[in-house]
DNA sequence: GGGGAAATGGAGAGGGGATTCCGGTTGCGC
DNA sequence: GCGCAACCGGAATCCCCTCTCCATTTCCCC
């Protein structure tokens, strides 16, 4: 008898390999433009797959969509876990803020509200990645309140609003170059420290 | 021959009136729920009117939208008219941002980001009552600016990221009372303020 | 290079929800 | 009180989309 580990992950033929990549940076170029108008006919063909390959990968629409959420939890994630060596708390947060804002600009697909409505069955299949997520910045978070730099009414529930606050911001400076821009983010920003001489 | 002005509103009859009445409240009340997933017969369920009797009144599900939208923006117009009699420009958009967070902290229709993607039809429709808020908010914000109050950077284009971003805050705090709260809105609101000893 | 498991593709079943249609009802001017 | 337009209700229609099914094709191991 073989060893088979319950975890093995049991290897997929290359072309099924290759399709499902194709298939999920699809579904994220499109829901970044459609958002959930999205239809999974639309992803089949910008993949270049026919829609029963889609429902091969992805038993569900939501299940495609909770891929996605799952891989920009993760994205986010990584990004706070490589700060999160910095050993000054209120300084890995705010590299953290600023990468992860930076990267919204750049990706559409990151700057989706993602948190409340929309779908709660993706939403459901990408909750280890959140609380991943959440772990990590929930540390970096109270280490910066710990040293005293951050003030302490800020938790890591807070984060969703807040990312979704700079959402619209960026968003709309996508919109329209001529806006109040960046001062906005450094707002936000601002209004977490806690400078040396008190709140 | 009567005087027949091409403006004339055409009364309706009383029945009329009161159900189209029914119908935007039950409308306001379940999109503030269900978002875009209310559904046409719901609508007229929770109005106690047949469906028919809504598409009487919108011809579309669209329409029926634009007509919240429209009232919302209306709402905030009526609000911004009533502190444009105040002569400091820049207390008249403090107040008006302060009382316009109190009625979305209340009203959940008031809180649904409105101005990107969900409905372009709606928003299509609406779009007069949008012109007409732009134009008192914007003769504001002019003012206060005029009178060195206000950081020029802002215009009115900013606003509707602006309140989508009160707006997330504001919901979030409803979810979970124990979040940072006001002092969200307030940096938001210092970040536009200009003080006397500079930006 | 042959066999069979793994994958594929896409027509169409199925379900949900917006919109229509029209026989019946009601307000209102006379 | 009458008559008739305006209005109402809700079953039926129609359309759009997700998801299924299976004949056919493609990989991969021997």
């Amino acid at each position: 008898m073989r060893t088979v580990s319950s975890t093995e992950p049991k290897p997929q033929r290359a072309d099924a390999v290759r399709n499902r990549e194709r298939i999920v940076e699809a579904a994220r170029e499109l829901f970044a433009e459609c958002g959930q108008a999205t239809q999974m006919d639309d992803v089949a063909r910008r993949a270049q797959v026919g829609v029963g390959t889609v429902y091969r990968h992805f038993p569900t629409k939501s299940a495609l969509q909770g891929e996605l959420m799952a891989a920009k939890f993760r994205h986010h994630a990584e990004v706070a876990r490589r700060w999160t060596s910095e050993p000054d708390g209120w300084t890995a947060f705010e590299g953290f803020l600023r990468e992860t804002f930076a990267a919204m600009a750049t990706d559409a697909s990151l700057r989706q509200r993602v948190t409340w409505s929309e779908d709660a069955d993706a939403l459901a299949l990408a909750e280890p990645e959140r609380q991943a997520l959440s772990v990590v910045v929930g540390e970096i978070i109270e280490r910066a309140q710990d040293q005293g730099r951050m003030t302490p009414a800020f938790t890591v529930a807070d984060m969703p609003a807040f990312m979704c606050a700079a959402g619209a911001v960026i968003t709309a400076q996508q919109a329209s170059p001529v806006v109040l821009g960046d001062r906005f983010l450094e707002l936000l920003i601002d209004g977490l420290r806690v400078c040396p001489d008190g709140a």
